[in-house]
DNA sequence: TTATAATTAATAACCATTTTCCAATTATAT
DNA sequence: ATATAATTGGAAAATGGTTATTAATTATAA
């Protein structure tokens, strides 16, 4: 699984270093959508001395290389997913956290809109909002 | 056209004044989309006292009223729009406008999702990204 | 018209994310 | 093994949209 990572860093002039290896593993490996800090955090008991500084530069260069993509769902803060296929996203508006949405068939939609639109297209991002079973059953309704 | 937001204004115990009627009228009044400097800079001929303060405090209290709603189109700022019906939106990369997207049919792709998720739904936004068609005509391709 | 509570304007402060800085360290090629 | 150029870590600083503050002003009701 590193591999891909390693030779592209490579490719590209990048050095090869653990802390890269570690922040790509965490993304690659999670349905979280971590952000910068989240993977800070999770990263302290392996790596103690590991810089906020370092992950965000890393996660610029995972980006660059095509490795992750980086999501925006409205928050204050970026979201990184090892899972670089286009697929719509949902948030919960209670506890914040950010999930996948599986086998959903929106090719239908983007392409009537880019059909109609003067646009060149080139992404999209689809967010959606509720509230996450766990908060459903948290709270009194 | 003002009648609705001063009614409203009234009915949540707001007072109605000039500027906060000057702000709805340019968003009612544009599809661009502005941020709250953009709407700033807009009124500076017509309102040279007014304060980006009363920008967002404005914008505020007509989005708890219901008369606009909130975008976030992965800026670092939020963007306001008097049309609060649901619909997408596309951003070009290039010169960073946002256009409305028209007689898009999404209800299946919506309906979809909500059959498919254990979320319980409140709404969505869909951002498409691209380039328009005038810098499509600038830039050499 | 008057009283009063809300609002405005201008600026300062905020504040959390992100970037910069630089000395120490490390990956890589030779 | 060595050279060297890139990277790291830690803290400090910046960033820039947004909020708080306060005196002056203004909308509203009586």
């Amino acid at each position: 699984m590193d591999k891909k990572v390693t030779n592209l860093l490579r490719e590209k002039g990048f050095k090869v270093t653990p802390q890269r290896l570690a922040i790509y593993k965490i993304l690659a490996t999670t349905k979280a959508h971590p952000s910068a800090e989240m993977i800070f955090n999770q990263l302290q008991t392996a790596y103690p001395t590991m810089s906020l500084a370092t992950v965000y530069k890393t996660v610029d260069i995972l980006r660059e290389i095509g490795m992750i993509q980086v999501l925006n769902a409205g928050e204050d803060c970026f979201r990184y997913d090892a899972d670089t296929s286009d697929h719509p996203h949902v948030r919960c508006l209670e506890c914040g956290r950010v999930d996948d949405l599986y086998d959903i068939n929106f090719s239908d939609f983007v392409g009537d809109v880019a059909k109609k639109t003067p646009y060149r297209l080139t992404g999209q991002q689809f967010y959606f909002y509720g509230i996450c079973p766990e908060c459903q059953k948290a709270t009194v309704n």
